[in-house]
DNA sequence: AAATTTATGCAACTTAGTCGCAAAGGATCT
DNA sequence: AGATCCTTTGCGACTAAGTTGCATAAATTT
């Protein structure tokens, strides 16, 4: 059981269960966002659809989540940090995180997807 | 039957048939993304979403038609123009048509997202 | 006109995500 | 401990956007 796990959701006022470690700790051991199939095959134990996506649920109205819908119609889950850019490559279909100055917009900004082809793929 | 829609497919070796006028017809007047059903409902005649789904996807490998996935797993579509950004409300679902600055960004960047809150919704 | 190719419509299918409900797990009180 | 209440989980049925197979219709070629 993580320290840092613990902390997070007892900040947003979260009960902390075994599926919401099991949820929790992959994520915070990934590099890039992961769907729930990959998030899925990556613990230990299993967990059901349902159970996975209402506590993904509960964490995205904390803050503590964030998902984006990529190309393949599968949503991404990535715990929240600073906000960033997501660029999907069409051809090669890696997610790459990365920052990006957008200048000034109006509203709030919540998410930034970019698509198109990554470096390699353009070639 | 529309001058422009003709020369259009002519350009793209895509033979202009009755499905397809109507289909860009509707997307010709449009000032703003819009999804299967939307473009559906603007139309004189019905169409089966079969018909539908294969001529967008010919106008999307002949480049003449973008589309991207909103916030409620439904795909936008749009006649290609300038490489602009969508600005999703989480709030009030808008979708909004507006030209960002990204910088210079590795790669080719075919589509730009943004989701948050739009400036109507953010106070 | 016949043969061949292409486009359309219908119905069945796929699949990520949702929902209702009953059982399991935890907390609280007596 | 046992009874009661609330929350979480898992199962199965469901939803709905988009896809696919196939038969018919329309256009094109011979
Ligand atoms: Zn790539
Ligand atoms: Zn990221
Ligand atoms: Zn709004
Ligand atoms: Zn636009």
């Amino acid at each position: 059981m993580n320290e840092q796990i613990q902390t997070l959701c007892k900040e947003h006022n979260i009960k902390l269960t075994t599926a919401r470690s099991l949820i929790l700790e992959v994520l915070k051991r990934a590099s890039h966002p992961l769907s729930y199939e990959q998030i899925k095959d990556k613990m230990n134990a299993s967990m059901d659809k349902a159970t996975f996506y209402r506590n993904i649920a509960l964490f995205e109205e904390a803050g503590i989540v964030h998902k984006f819908e990529s190309d393949d119609r599968k949503w991404y889950f990535e715990l929240s940090g600073t906000t960033h850019a997501h660029f999907i490559c069409e051809h090669c279909h890696q997610i790459t995180c990365m920052e990006v100055d957008l200048g000034k917009v109006e509203g709030e900004v919540k998410s930034i997807v970019l698509k198109g082809l990554c470096k390699e793929c353009h070639q």
